[in-house]
DNA sequence: CAAATAGTGTCTCTAAGACAATATCAC
DNA sequence: GTGATATTGTCTTAGAGACACTATTTG
């Protein structure tokens, strides 16, 4: 056989076994709490986008949100379309994380995760209103090293705890991945996934790539700076923050009035 | 229905419609050539294993590596698997690169890749040996921004010169991937897998955590440095490069004898 | 001794961390 | 003016790049 149309009119995909693949997204955005003081300004937190399932396995427990890769669209627009169907808006931002192909890792059968994460920006998150059924919910994320060396994935809303437990593990190329320890009322292998995105974003924020998309098309540096250190969880001097983003922005003639305190110039990303 | 087993017992995966999956790997190597002049030290060329498809599609275009995800397996273990079964080595590392998924990459059907870059160490290399047959080939890379903008990727064997031209594309969170604009010679998508793969090699081989996995447990200070060299096409001042290296180093009491000059004392990998 | 590489010392420059000081608004 | 944040200046320190110099082997 050495005509290519009859070779592929013969082949025969169907002879092999295949996994169902999904798309699984962490959906990230920067929350500001409204400070208890009467003119500080408001404090920051990291939020991610949990559902509570409905049905089994795992029901009643919190997962990502995510869903199966249908004919006709790349992995990628399948984590987009489901991200979107769940919270109604385009995330700002998207990014591959890894991909979980344990066969065990899920109940139901053979199924590949491909795992993202996503930035959801402010003007984006006043569109999803806090009109939700009581099944998607922004749970705070705290995620931090235990003196024991294993790391502690805590999200918390209202009064749901959910605290998983994770040991890191150093693969090749430097690169780290988590393994659970105590699941902590996450469905599936989520709290690893959970971990390996937080992990990818941290990395990104460092080079000033992603942090804008957190914020709306105008913003302070102040309000650049509280996302950074919101990400990464450390505090940054506020001149030495300023001089390291100087070559990412632009000054804008328009300023931040209203606070209780010396208005802010408004920046916008430079190019 | 709220019970789990039963739940379980009645779910169809087979209802829905699933992609194949494989996965294909870019496995590297750094090959030494003997330099014409007496007693210089040898030069290296990154190389890169291509295989000639015997068989429609692409029937005589060079290809990576690879093949079907199968039951029971992780989509790591398949590559590491194809890569074995092609080489007869295990790489020292492996690392995912992409999920490559648009519906019309491969004429077969609905095929979604996982690449992987590998590298395969100095001494699994004297193992594989230069019996191969002539459809498995170490190709030399170079790969380099042109003028207008676009990249060329150029692969050598022989008198085989395979030359792929791709557009950059940025996306989000500051990613880069490669558009095929000309895929000269490579079969389905691999140009545009081959270009990502080493620009991830290059980022990783940036915190020296990659670069001793080509070079066997022992090895000299300027053999590293020409490994770093090579795959970042650039070239470092020898005093630098051992500063920084200083930390990921350690020193053994043996020395490189019989060079024509000076032994060069013999380092391990710190920890 | 000559060729070639191995290895060290140090100057400079840049960028990040620390800290002090000044500016400007709302009330 | 007071409280709070905004913004700037500069000292210090760590690390990378450049360059000059010395050391040691083989042939």
């Amino acid at each position: 056989m050495d005509n290519e149309k009859e070779f592929l009119a013969g082949y025969r995909l169907e002879d092999y076994e295949r996994p169902s693949v999904t798309a699984d997204v962490a959906a990230f955005r920067i929350s500001t709490e409204e400070s208890e003081s009467y003119r500080k300004n408001p404090e920051n937190k990291l939020r991610l986008l949990l559902i509570r399932r409905g049905g089994h396995p795992f029901k009643d427990m919190w997962a990502l949100p995510g869903g199966f890769l249908q004919k006709g669209e790349t992995v990628e627009q399948c984590a987009l379309r489901e991200i979107f169907e769940e919270t109604n808006v385009q995330p700002v931002s998207i990014m591959p994380v890894g991909v979980f192909s344990e066969p065990e890792r899920d109940p139901r059968g053979w199924i590949i995760s491909h795992a993202y994460v996503s930035v959801i920006g402010e003007d984006s998150v006043k569109q999803i209103g806090q009109d939700d059924a009581a099944d998607a919910q922004w749970f705070c994320v705290s995620f931090d090293c235990t003196e024991n060396g294993e790391y502690a994935l805590t999200l918390t809303h209202g009064d749901t705890e959910l605290r998983a437990v994770l040991a890191a593990e150093r693969s090749s190329f430097g690169r780290t991945s988590y393994r659970i320890l105590d699941r902590g009322g996450l469905a599936f292998d989520h709290a690893a996934i959970i971990a390996a995105a937080l992990s990818a974003l941290r990395t990104e924020a460092k080079n000033y790539d992603t942090i804008f998309d957190f914020l709306p098309e105008k913003f302070t540096l102040t309000a650049l700076q509280k996302v950074q250190e919101t990400i990464m969880n450390v505090s940054i001097l506020p001149a030495n923050f300023r001089r390291m983003v100087s070559g990412y922005v632009e000054e804008t003639d328009e300023f931040a009035r209203g606070e209780g305190h010396r208005p802010a110039r408004l920046y916008t990303r430079k190019k």
